[in-house]
DNA sequence: TAAAATAAGTCAACATGGCTGACATATTTG
DNA sequence: CAAATATGTCAGCCATGTTGACTTATTTTA
């Protein structure tokens, strides 16, 4: 057990191909599959993290943002829906997108309990900021690569998930209750 | 601005369609697929976190498991350097794993500065245990989309990441120096 | 109409996992 | 022998998740 693999080195930065020696047993495909949603996702987000930055804001932020951009006049607990966090945790940054004007409340008129989110002028500008890169990385990665078009791509990554969480975001009909 | 939407609602869960609210300017199918990669990235690691909470592990454990099981014999540096962080956060996470005897520390004999990572019979198990509920997600996914075989997809989020990052790993070529 | 349920918000405390800065130790290299 | 390298450690900070306990306003219901 106690490495053959270093034995067999004749340098220290010659390492070994992956296929030999890593998860055996495991389809090598798919375990590089597992390994490319870490780095996409990871590389993914780092153009908008660094804007955020700049901005005193985080990931969570941003989340918000463009939640409250892609549903307007969401309210708060549907975003606390969505998002899957406690409304503890989205206090924090929905506060400050609140105070530093990203993040437009409005008292429903049917429902005066409700509050409805909208983003402002400045939020809809931020929001494109950081969606812009995002969206120039899809853009790039279909160019380069042979997929063709989004959609087998979309499809496989909705199955991915948990549906129930993408569905309520997804439709239009009726959620929870 | 405000709220023309909620007016034209009849009740309060009939919520608008998104394509007619959100993100103007921007191409809707783009948009869903920042969208995907947040919610299939999310779902995706739940199951092995499911998992991690009851060993009182997290995300980070899971990453170090994945990698040292991916490329036995690593260096610690190596390791620092695929996952972009610092070695004080890497200390924590790796110690709890030698600690429990998940990760076996193995001194290099031709440069006796450097410990080679490896894991367990127990590291392999949990490795294992982690990465099936992952691979079953693929495997499904597959089977009920229309991709066919993962290939394109794995060439268009390999276009998404940064490359050297990527590349780094993927190449059994020489790393820095 | 009074009581119960709902939507939103707040305070306090805790956990995880990033980060920086400052050092310590062992080992190899020049 | 001095400098560089690989690893490890202490201390403290920050972001963002969590739980639990409450408050306030408003609507629904019995």
């Amino acid at each position: 057990m106690s490495q053959e693999n270093t034995g067999t080195l004749g340098e220290k930065n010659e390492n070994p191909p992956l296929s030999d020696t890593s998860s055996p047993g495991l389809p090598r495909e798919l375990v590089e599959a597992v390994e490319l949603m870490f780095f996409a996702y990871r590389d993914f987000v780092s153009d908008p993290d660094t804007i955020l930055e700049s901005h005193g804001f985080g990931r969570a932020h941003h989340r918000v943002l463009h939640f409250v951009g892609r549903r307007p006049g969401m309210s708060v607990s549907e975003l606390l829906h969505i998002l899957s966090i406690t409304k503890q945790s989205l206090s924090r940054v929905l506060k400050d997108l609140i105070e530093e004007k990203y993040i437009i409340q409005d008292t429903d008129q049917q429902d005066r309990r409700i509050k409805r989110l909208l983003l402002s002028a400045k939020g809809h500008k931020l929001h494109r900021n950081l969606i812009d890169p995002q969206i120039r990385r899809f853009q790039d990665s279909l160019a380069k690569s042979e997929i063709g078009t989004l959609e087998k791509w979309q499809e496989f990554m909705l199955h991915l998930t948990n549906m129930e969480t993408k569905i309520d975001f997804m439709d239009d009909t009726v959620r929870e209750k």
